[in-house]
DNA sequence: ACCGCGATGCCCT
DNA sequence: GGGCATCGCGGTA
């Protein structure tokens, strides 16, 4: 399957987050891959989006990649203990990102089992089977996205997003989740996931 | 099922 | 020093 090219980014976030539903994410780590079809995403707006890091134009060490081109990773550590993976969208200068919130394992099973509960994938209760990989946090665990791949190019061949198999889904549209603070913001419907799918992280955000 | 809470560390208009 | 784009647990039902 093709990989998607540095152009499919260079669009506002709230394309490229509704578009990237049904594509696969891949990392591969050594001799082994993880994969995994992308269910749930976020869009960030950028300067005008008061639930964004780089809103007002802030500009830190944390996000400096959400400055640079399209098609990098933005990776950064929350509540001290879990990672969020981003995808950098819109030209050099122009901070916005789509936030992977949620995927669906298709390869590398084992890994992800291990990864997340140091268990084999056949040892894990339904509980842990079901929420492998429903959330930002946890995906960032399972396929092993940490600080050390912030800016991480995906048109290379280590971490990167390829078509999907093209079958038919519906798309909700909700608003984002966890971001009580951003004022008018908190209401605009920019997540987006599959309707139907077992491992959106909640289909009831409040 | 839902609800409340604590964990834990980096970041900083 | 306060806040955070989260998660798992233990309580109640």
């Amino acid at each position: 399957m093709k990989t998607l090219a540095r152009e499919f980014y260079n669009r506002d976030s709230v394309i490229v987050a509704r578009e990237l539903l049904g594509k696969v994410l891949v990392h591969r780590i050594n001799e082994q891959e993880v994969f995994a079809k992308i269910v749930e995403t976020e869009a960030y707006m950028g300067v005008k989006d008061k639930a964004a890091h780089s809103y007002g134009g802030r500009r830190t060490p944390r996000v400096e990649v959400m400055y640079g081109g399209p098609g990098f990773s933005y990776v950064f550590l929350i509540y001290g203990m879990y990672y969020c993976f981003n995808i950098v969208t819109m030209e050099e200068g122009n901070p916005q990102a789509v936030l992977v919130r949620a995927v669906e394992p298709l390869g590398g099973i084992e890994l992800m089992a291990q990864n997340r509960f140091m268990r084999t994938y056949d040892q894990l209760t339904r509980s842990e089977i079901n929420r492998l990989t429903n959330g930002p946090g946890k995906l960032c665990k399972a396929l092993q996205i940490d600080k050390s791949i912030n800016g991480e190019d995906l048109c290379g061949n280590k971490l990167y997003v390829k078509e999907g198999n093209g079958e038919h889904f519906d798309v909700v549209s909700s608003k984002r989740i966890g971001i009580e603070y951003a004022e008018e913001a908190k209401d605009f419907l920019w997540r987006f996931y599959v309707k139907g799918n077992k491992h959106v992280s909640t289909t009831t955000p409040k």
